[in-house]
DNA sequence: CAAGCTCTTTGCGTTTGCGCAAGCTGCGGG
DNA sequence: CCCGCAGCTTGCGCAAACGCAAAGAGCTTG
């Protein structure tokens, strides 16, 4: 079942593609629907395809040899995952996991050098997403080297809020969700400091917490703890 | 001046690159020497041109807001770097200045889309250039976030040995001046703890150090310390 | 060959944030 | 509707590593 271009066609990803290329990618691609806490692909697995996120929300994470995870980056819809071959990996170097209910699609990872090589505009912007994805890691590498704990979870906070913030009354929601262990894991910490934090935060009116929700009330007063200079 | 392609040919990035186009891109490149403690270009300058490293070695530092210094990666020859276009910045992320006395090539950065749409191969090899860098990137994160002091600096030294080490009598030397300061600025620590670190290690007949040098005796031993388990 | 700078070493006090432990709470399933 | 579990909170002690300080050593330059 081929997936109908109106989806994709204004995706930063397939901008500036010629419809008719586009319409030829898309017949060969498979959606599938994601249940929440579901896995897309795990890691180590052979890297048979690789995704794009239409509708919901997956977190990325790797565990290291002895047992200790980490959230390496939050998929949001439109990003394309899961392209280990641009990588030059046969596997899977994470594992995609559904935080509510999504849909992908995929393209058999066969497909991706043809995709490249007949696609240059395609090839251009995966390789602006992936430059991109390179420079948020450089951004979390220095955050981890140069700040101390409060300031990368106020950080982390912010770029989720930015990234994945609803609009409500009383502030900016994170629309999916997501644990303070999840934060931890994404900032290099613990739970029980995030914990303390997020408490101490609500204390001063900056956040409003709860479980596996979290509402950004004064983002403002975050910034001024994750950049007290500028 | 032309450049001579026989330098170039058998860089794994042009791997497999028609040799008339290869010749016609090195027609547009420009070389350069540059000497040690000179810089290629500098963090937040308008990014002019993108380059190949040919000899020498750079490190790629950013600085953040507050002015703490972090080394983002080390240039070695044959790496394509500061292509900010393919990032879809307009200015360099960081600064890369030369260890040592080093032979770059550049090509105005206009060149890039073109380069890249013209060179499907070349597009596919530099993406896997930066998709191997974003894959070191999240390794040293995932370092970062679960281990201590003591394994990340021991990975570092590592790694640099295997890239940059030079065979010697008594053991690997690495091949370029680099300070203690340097590596606290690859594993996110101070420049005293890897000085006590590194004469803990001369102690126990693992590495050999000295002014701007080290070299790796016990490579096994070293690995132990990086990963206690397997 | 001496001066001087940069890099390195080492000691000591201090702090951050981790680890452990115990108890609480909101939500979904039976 | 209530039970049970996953997720959250909080207290306390401790260790790792930072910050500061001061002195020592190897290149380089004049």
């Amino acid at each position: 079942m081929a997936i109908d271009i109106s989806l994709v066609r204004n995706l930063p990803l397939f901008r500036q593609m010629d419809p008719a290329a586009l319409s030829r990618l898309m017949t060969r691609a498979t959606p599938r629907r994601v249940l929440s806490g579901e896995t897309v692909f795990e890691q180590g697995a052979e890297a048979a395809a690789f995704y794009l996120l239409l509708h919901g929300r997956l977190k990325v994470s790797q565990v290291t040899p002895d047992g200790q995870q980490v959230i390496v980056r939050v998929v949001h819809p439109g990003d394309l995952f899961g392209f280990a071959r641009a990588l030059a990996r046969s596997d899977y170097p994470g594992t995609a996991r559904a935080a509510v209910e999504s849909i992908v699609v995929s393209w058999p990872m066969a497909d991706w050098d043809a995709v490249v090589e007949n696609n240059p505009r395609l090839a251009i912007n995966a390789m602006q997403t992936i430059g991109q994805r390179l420079d948020e890691a450089h951004t979390r590498l220095r955050e981890m080297s140069t700040q101390e704990v409060e300031r990368r979870v106020a950080n982390a906070v912010l770029r989720l809020a930015e990234k994945a913030g609803r609009k409500e009354e009383s502030g900016t929601r994170i629309d999916f969700p997501i644990t303070r262990q999840d934060i931890a894991e994404m900032t290099g910490t613990t739970l029980h400091t995030v914990s303390r934090l997020l408490s101490a935060w609500e204390g001063q009116g900056l956040v409003e917490g709860g479980r596996q929700k979290l509402t950004v009330i004064d983002a403002e007063g975050l910034a001024r703890i994750a950049d007290p200079e500028g």
